[in-house]
RNA sequence: GUCCCCAUCGUCUAGCGGUUAGGACAUUGCCCUUUCACGGCAGUAACCGGGGUUCAAGUCCCCGUGGGGACGCCA
């Protein structure tokens, strides 16, 4: 049988990174078995559910490169199917209509709460003769009162439970609509999902959805509850934790393929290998190596990820990336180096886009100041003489280039008797405006030369003005 | 509170009865170096506790403890 999964966000939100990890295991598991892979919008809450959060999942799974097969499939298309459904299990005596008002039911709940119990609806209206007047009930699916439930998880394996601490769920609101566990479940069967790998805040919802595709006549599919991710102080992640919508990682200068490497390792394992292409995860990917525990999200692991596929993949991939960047940033780059000579010349200095871009600003705009610290370590009363040899030259350099301009910093440093740490320093600081950057060489060239001269020679007169 | 789940360096993890408990991020020191980085080398650092089972336990079982989750006319 061919394998079928799927990634069901309910759009109330953005796609948040836990969510993010879900699907990509999912996606990365039908990829591994040849088989398919399904997005499904759970929007059967109307209330909460919006079309800018589906818009946002969707963007979040483009950037991801996360594709899908099938869907995406809108619940609320679907609505008659689920009506039918309900129906059959009302007319098979495995679900009733229930008139309990909202209060009452509070008021049960209060009542376990406070006799130490857990809160279980108590089925009063089971078998219930008398209808009340002028209230639309609500349908609750009637759970087997004996027995236990066992399902084998892939990650968890062996769970049972007793079905005594299961109660009598709600299946369709008091205004017709399905609630999530009748439409997960009728879903997953109608799409013949084969694997449901999900976030295991669903393992106990499990046993409930067991009981209806029994109550269905049908089997249950595999499951495979996969652990949470946790913010730094242990708690699940959530918006306090800063970044939790994928896109948000975009804007703070992550590669998509470096967090999926990240994603793909929190919870996941491979021996001791921590790179993996996309294709080497569609190869190796394994439920049986999915971990149990939460894990703990951390940013700098991340960043070295980042780092590293800034510095490993072809430039002009990373070209692409970094365009959104420039924008970002308003650095206008058509009147300067080609951006691919920047990011080889940045790539081992920057964790992420937005940092390559930031320290990439003089390369195409002027800057209006000098950095504070670096003006007053490397702009002396002396440097105007140094700076004034290099301009004169530099200005004598025909071929722009990164040996001719080495060559003339090396002859400025005989010349005045001077070692290269005399020399370069404040040279950088006159051309970028900070104390650091490239070497000086590569810096030059990719300023290009009328440029450079330009800001040695503004660096001159700063500091004939300086210490006239 | 009740039920479910989880537990190896600060973090992500390897380990599937016998290991000097391995790797990676982070961190520390050294080297390289015109800055900042990259890189190289070295180091610090972990089996939550208590009982069993066994010749042998990080590994299996039980009990604690700690953490997470669920307990909605949310998904």
């Amino acid at each position: 049988m061919k394998v079928r999964t799927r990634f069901a966000p309910s759009p109330t939100g953005y796609l948040h990174i836990g969510g993010a990890r879900t699907a990509l295991f999912s996606w990365l598991y039908a990829k591994k078995m040849g088989g398919d892979f399904i997005l499904r919008i759970e929007d059967t809450d109307r209330e909460r559910s919006t079309q800018a959060s589906v818009d946002a999942i969707m963007d979040g799974m483009k950037w991801l490169d996360l594709d899908f097969d099938e869907g995406p499939i809108y619940q609320t298309d679907r609505f008659d199917r689920y009506k039918e459904v309900i129906q059959q299990l009302l007319d098979q005596g495995d679900a009733y209509h229930c008139y309990c008002s909202k209060e009452e039911l509070e008021t049960l709940r209060d009542s376990q709460w406070a006799a130490k119990q857990k809160p279980r609806y108590d089925a009063r209206c089971f078998g219930r003769e008398d209808i009340p007047e002028g209230i639309e009930p609500v349908v609750r699916f009637r759970n087997p009162q004996d027995g236990t439930v066992i399902f084998d998880d892939q990650v968890r394996g062996h769970i049972e439970i007793s079905n005594n601490e299961l109660d009598d769920l709600i299946i369709a609101r008091s205004d017709g609509t399905p609630t999530y566990n009748l439409t997960v479940v009728v879903d997953d069967l109608d799409m013949e999902i084969t694997h449901v790998i999900r976030g295991d805040d669903h393992i106990n919802n499990t046993p409930r959805q067991i009981n209806i595709i029994r109550a269905l006549g049908k089997e249950p599919p595999i499951y495979a509850h996969v652990p949470m991710i946790l913010g730094d102080d242990g708690k699940r992640l959530s918006k306090r934790h800063g970044a939790v919508g994928v896109m948000q990682y975009r804007d703070d200068g992550y590669l998509p393929d470096a967090v999926i490497n990240y994603l793909v390792r929190l919870g996941w394992s491979h021996g001791d290998q921590e790179v993996f292409s996309r294709e080497e995860m569609q190869q190796l990917f394994l439920l049986d190596d999915v971990n149990k525990s939460a894990s703990t999200f951390n940013t700098e692991k991340l960043q070295w990820l980042n780092q590293h596929y800034i510095k490993e993949m072809p430039v002009d991939e990373v070209a692409k990336h970094l365009q959104w960047h420039f924008d970002d940033q308003d650095i206008d780059v058509t009147n300067g180096p080609a951006t691919t000579e920047v990011i080889d010349a940045l790539k081992e200095r920057a964790k992420t886009l937005k940092e390559l871009t930031a320290s990439a600003r003089y390369f195409y705009m002027d800057f209006d100041a000098y950095d504070e610290k670096a003006e007053k370590k490397q702009f002396k009363e002396p440097t105007v003489a140094i700076l004034q040899a290099l301009y004169d030259g530099l200005s004598e350099v025909n071929e722009w280039d990164l040996e001719p301009i080495h060559a003339v910093i090396v002859q400025t440093c005989e010349d005045l008797d001077l070692k290269l740490g005399k020399v370069g320093p404040p040279l950088r600081v006159a051309v970028t405006g900070t104390a650091m950057s490239p070497s000086l060489d590569v810096t030059l060239k990719l300023i290009g030369k009328e440029r450079s001269l330009r800001r040695i020679n503004n660096a001159i007169a700063y500091l004939k003005d300086k210490f006239a």
